[in-house]
DNA sequence: GCCAACGTTGGC
DNA sequence: GCCAACGTTGGC
């Protein structure tokens, strides 16, 4: 009888390396006049890749980082207000993003090539479109969320990290179970 | 639509 | 490697 275990020998993260890793919580921006949550939710089985990020720190998060099983808010930019509108979980880790590879794509970059890719993304999918969106404002004046990179002076990072606690702050506005 | 805050580029 | 100029983000 042949018994076969099935080890992984490489984990992308550095420092979570067990399977059961705890996993980790972030926040994605998008125009929704570009892609909205709405959008998300009309993809097949609720899921879409997150493409077009040209910018390297939110580029090592999702090409570095971000993992299968961590789960991320997903925050509409660029409108009144600006807000928080649902979870999403990733179902994909880090993959070069191809749209940087075409020169028709609104995001193409020539310096990216497939043998060499510069730009990542990852899939998500839909979990929960909030009912109550959590705006700006109110993340800025809700104590425990001082230190959030959302809401601090100058912020513009689209990929970014949010705490457990954080994750759990932002639920109870919304009215929501984590 | 304005513009402050950031990030990137490229001359030197 | 500095930093001015330029381009972009995103709240307001």
């Amino acid at each position: 009888m042949t018994v076969r275990v099935i080890v992984p020998l490489v984990y992308k993260r550095n420092l979570n390396y067990l399977p059961n890793a705890m996993k980790r919580y972030w926040l994605l921006k998008s125009e929704p006049s570009g892609f909205s949550i709405d959008d998300l939710k009309a993809e097949p089985n609720r899921t879409a890749h997150w493409d077009g990020v040209r910018n390297y720190q939110a580029r090592n998060y999702l090409r570095d980082e971000i993992t299968k099983g961590d789960e991320v808010f997903f925050y509409h930019s660029k409108v009144d207000p600006p807000r928080v509108v649902g979870s999403c979980v990733v179902t994909r880790a880090g993959y070069p993003d191809h749209t940087a590879f075409d020169p028709r794509d609104k995001h193409h970059d020539p310096k990216s090539d497939p043998t060499n890719p510069r730009w990542f993304m990852v899939d998500i999918k839909l979990k929960k479109i909030f009912k109550n969106p959590v705006d700006l404002a109110t993340l800025k004046t809700t104590p425990g969320l001082e230190k959030m990179v959302l809401t601090q002076k100058g912020s513009r990072l689209s990929v970014q990290p949010v705490t457990e606690n954080e994750w759990r702050i932002v639920h109870a506005l919304a009215g929501e179970k984590t």
